[in-house]
DNA sequence: GACATCCGACCAACCAGACGGTATCTTTTG
DNA sequence: CAAAAGATACCGTCTGGTTGGTCGGATGTC
């Protein structure tokens, strides 16, 4: 007989981890991001924690890129979706629609960032290197290249209000703000 | 003769405190920002700082309040300096103009931001109200309310671009950027 | 003298990380 | 195949260093 807990081990997942860690951040804010905290978010001992990730830099970096790799996969997605491809503003388009999904990702994404902001800003350097290559697709994607830019930024702030709490966008306000921008973005 | 420097009290005011914690989030990231680090900066004691906010979360609250009131200034100039007042858009086209006035200024607004939102994010009510009362404004600025959002959500994610270094925004693309804004926000 | 301003040594709390140990899995060896 | 040997996963205590804040006192002003 299998049961379902077969054995101790191989269990503690390092996604697991980083959810905890994405959990402790966004409950009890960025100073509440201490290694006990998160071992006993994710029912682990400090040094099953630090097993997984041998310092608390390479467990924020963890959540950055994890953070990163959803929001990647998510416009990927969203590129695929497009009913009109290989027109101007195709790239842009995906780019609003991916960034309004789903607030609660891009909610946790903000979140570390600051924590990363906080403790080694070089941690934000995937961060860097994507949004770099997201200003050049924005460039060349087919649109006023000051348009596209307002439309990306305006998704940014999107994000923004949200992590700061500042005055949030609510629907319905939120999803005309949405339509506007895809508007904008047609060719 | 009355010297320069005629006492050694009276001397320290809290403005000068503020910004010497504001040189030192800037300077050296969030996590610098001690009461040692801002005390030494400001070149006072630690019970020198600690006479004039009493906590480290009183220190913060002065910085976020210092930097609302600047920007709330520059806003104030702006509103007065439109050459179409009482057109549909004003206000807008001046939330635009102090956002583009001094990156550095709104720089050290969201640095005091992440250094808040760290600590307490009840420190960041006071922003919290002021953004409140800008969305209102915003809603009867007398342009379609969607439109005038996300051309607020874009100045904010101007902002947020410098701060975290994301591809921020270079001359010319920068002042395109801001005149497209500008456009849309003509009634 | 009363009061405000400022100093700097000191304390208690906290935290990242080290470390020595234990339990489980895997490989080697007889 | 069994048992030993080693590798891997994980635990939990301990410590060195840091930090926010206290406190007694020194220095100046009214």
């Amino acid at each position: 007989m299998v049961s379902a807990k077969r054995s101790r081990y191989k269990s503690i997942q390092p996604t697991l981890l980083l959810e905890a860690a994405n959990k402790v951040v966004v409950r009890q804010g960025v100073d509440a991001l201490t290694l006990d905290a998160v071992a006993g978010e994710a029912g682990v001992s400090k040094g099953g924690l630090l097993h997984h990730f041998p310092t608390k830099e390479a467990l924020i970096a963890g959540m950055v890129q994890q953070a990163l790799d959803k929001f990647v996969e998510a416009l990927q997605q969203e590129l695929a979706k497009d009913l009109a491809p290989d027109t101007p503003g195709h790239w842009v388009r995906a780019y609003i629609r991916a960034s309004a999904l789903d607030d609660q990702e891009n909610y946790e994404l903000h979140f570390n960032l600051l924590a990363a902001n906080f403790t080694n800003p070089e941690l934000l350097k995937p961060m860097r290197d994507f949004w770099q290559d997201c200003h050049m697709r924005i460039m060349s994607s087919g649109l006023d290249p000051a348009v596209a830019t307002v439309i990306r930024l305006a998704m940014d702030g999107l994000w923004l209000t949200h992590l700061h709490n500042f005055a949030p966008l609510q629907d319905p306000l939120r999803s005309q703000v949405i339509e506007t921008a895809l508007k904008l973005a047609q060719p």
